[in-house]
DNA sequence: ACTAGTATGTGAAAATTATAACATACTGAA
DNA sequence: TTCAGTATGTTATAATTTTCACATACTAGT
């Protein structure tokens, strides 16, 4: 049973996109089974690394077989929600809110944008991949008439804490943020952080340090 | 002396700018002193920590005092490279290309987008944020007469590889890389991921796996 | 059916990372 | 100048994460 009440690390967790990439791969390469020795090869860990990882969550390989691509593919969806939908909004349409209202990645992994919010009343109305971009005004409403699991945060700096603050009073389950901040609240929310100057950064460092060898 | 030659661990890297962001933060507060106490209970991380974490790179701290945070953001800058600018080029001009060219933080951080290259006809000649936008046919060119540290790439899923290792091939110390795979090239290059629809769905995850408990 | 080969799942060992504990040294007030 | 308080740098311990090793069980060719 998939139920089992051990806790999985964060450090698996992480992981586990990174097999689904690689399983989907394989699918469309018409590939139907591989070892965790193969996929390790692949990945550039090692198999034991994968046994490991996939055995938080069940048996699904065979002995003397590896593991059936197809099969297991799935079973890495069904961990990562992909066997069911995620409602998302995007706070922010800036240049940042506008690129990832056109990812088109993000439907293919099971997260719909459903709605658009800003202030700039030349958006109001328009809509973007769509999506109808509403006025912040009409916020509370919306999230009330519908289903919101994720709010993707890609506001100014200074206004983040309090949109994030607003969305966890709303009960929004998830915020995806943008901002070089750390949110903390006092709902019951899963925060997950983007950071893309402080990832700039860790690969400038890569860059000096390597220099100084 | 900072040049020791222990290894420093990519888990104490991946903290170093989130040190910095609470000390540029601190700093525009007018917080002239702090000890890793306080710091500890504004980052939610522990002291031991953070003591530890600094002193992989030298005491910059004073028994009884703590630290001042003036000089310990100046540390942490320069073991960042923030003392010194990183030359970025962007590649691909898309929604991605177009919000990161405008994403003015990176400046402040120490990294100078001085080139983008798109090869849709409409663009070349035009400037995005003061960037020239040239063709892909003119990158070897520019790579070879200017100083190029770091690629943005933010190119289409199927042409990413092929532009990889092509700046790679032209000497481009680091790749940032928005495209949902993994990189892997015969050069001596560093290579960062963002992987944004994998970490959308470690966030899809949490929420669910708090859901069923 | 037999058997050599293969590859999982898992318990144990190793390595890494985080936390705790504390001797040392400075601060700052009286 | 003294001394109680504070907080670092560092060593020791704990926790976590990764890797190793192997018994078990399946595959597939003869």
């Amino acid at each position: 049973m998939s139920n089992d009440n051990k806790k999985i690390s964060l450090a698996v967790v992480r992981r586990l996109p990174r097999y689904y990439r690689y399983l989907y791969d394989l699918l469309q390469s018409g590939v139907t089974r591989i070892s965790s020795r193969e996929l390790s090869e692949k990945m550039g860990v090692t198999a034991s690394q994968i046994r490991q990882d996939l055995n938080c969550f069940g048996g699904f390989g065979q002995q003397g077989y590896g593991y059936n691509v197809q099969n297991l593919f799935n079973e890495i969806s069904k961990i990562l929600g992909t066997d069911h939908r995620f409602n998302v909004i995007i706070i922010g349409l800036g240049n940042m809110g506008h690129a990832l209202a056109n990812y088109e990645n993000f439907k293919k992994r099971g997260f719909d944008i459903i709605g658009i919010f800003d202030i700039k009343p030349e958006l109001i109305g328009t809509t973007v991949n769509n999506i109808k971009v509403m006025h912040m005004d009409e916020l509370d409403e919306f999230v009330k008439n519908n289903r919101v699991d994720i709010g993707i945060l890609s506001v100014p700096y200074g206004q983040t804490p309090a949109i994030a603050d607003r969305l966890g009073r709303l009960g929004v389950k998830g915020l995806w943020n943008f901002s070089p901040m750390d949110l903390k609240l006092p709902y019951d929310i899963e925060i997950e952080n983007v950071h893309l100057s402080d990832s700039l950064m860790v690969l400038g460092y890569k860059i000096d340090s390597k220099m100084k060898k």
